[in-house]
DNA sequence: GTTAGGG
DNA sequence: CCCTAAC
């Protein structure tokens, strides 16, 4: 617990990520582009994606390589934790206010930047809105790797409450109301 | 500085 | 995920 970003995150199975928290900016704008992509290519034997299965949340970088099938340099995925707190941040706060939800909802996560999460909503937005086909003849059922339907279902709340609420982010909601922050919504920069 | 859109 | 443009 040095960094005050660990808070939650209980990443308990490995020892080796230890690049979970601590900002390791160069802090120069030579590289601002953080250490994506580039990340310590540790090769275990096997890094497996793998949760408490009920509350710890997951933070791992899919990196699944076993003994025969070398795949480094893989995208980081998106968990049913990640979507949840995602959605349930939107839910929060609302739409469009990415450096809110990273620094409320986020703020354990050293990585996905306010960019990260309006990416990943517009990847939910697309899953959300090429669902539930069941009619006509198409049908483009799920093959069980995209996500669950009530996430799915909350995206297509949440994106047909409001597309970007602008104005203000609380109030008006009733998906799970778990404390609207008194915050007003003029959290102006510096 | 942040959000939005496109590659 | 990264870059660019607009707000």
């Amino acid at each position: 617990m040095g960094n005050g970003a660990s808070g939650d995150v209980g990443i308990g199975h490995v020892g080796i990520n230890s690049w979970e928290d601590g900002d390791l900016n160069t802090s120069s704008l030579s590289f601002q582009r953080r250490e994506r992509s580039q990340k310590p290519e540790i090769c275990m034997e096997d890094e497996v994606e793998e949760y408490s299965s009920d509350g710890s949340e997951d933070e791992v970088v899919k990196k699944k390589f076993k003994k025969g099938g070398d795949r480094r340099k893989h995208q980081r995925m998106w968990t049913l934790s990640e979507a949840t707190k995602l959605v349930d941040g939107i839910s929060q706060f609302g739409v469009g206010r990415w450096t809110q939800i990273k620094r409320l909802s986020f703020s354990a996560s050293a990585h996905r930047t306010p960019i990260d999460l309006r990416d990943k909503w517009r990847n939910l937005l697309r899953a959300s809105y090429a669902q539930t086909p069941t009619k006509g003849g198409i049908e483009e059922e799920n093959s069980g790797r995209s996500l669950p339907k009530y996430l799915l279902h909350q995206v297509r709340e949440l994106a047909s409450l409001h597309p970007y609420p602008r104005k203000d982010a609380s109030r008006s909601l009733f998906l799970g109301q778990k404390g609207v922050d008194g915050r007003s919504v003029r959290r102006s920069n510096a």
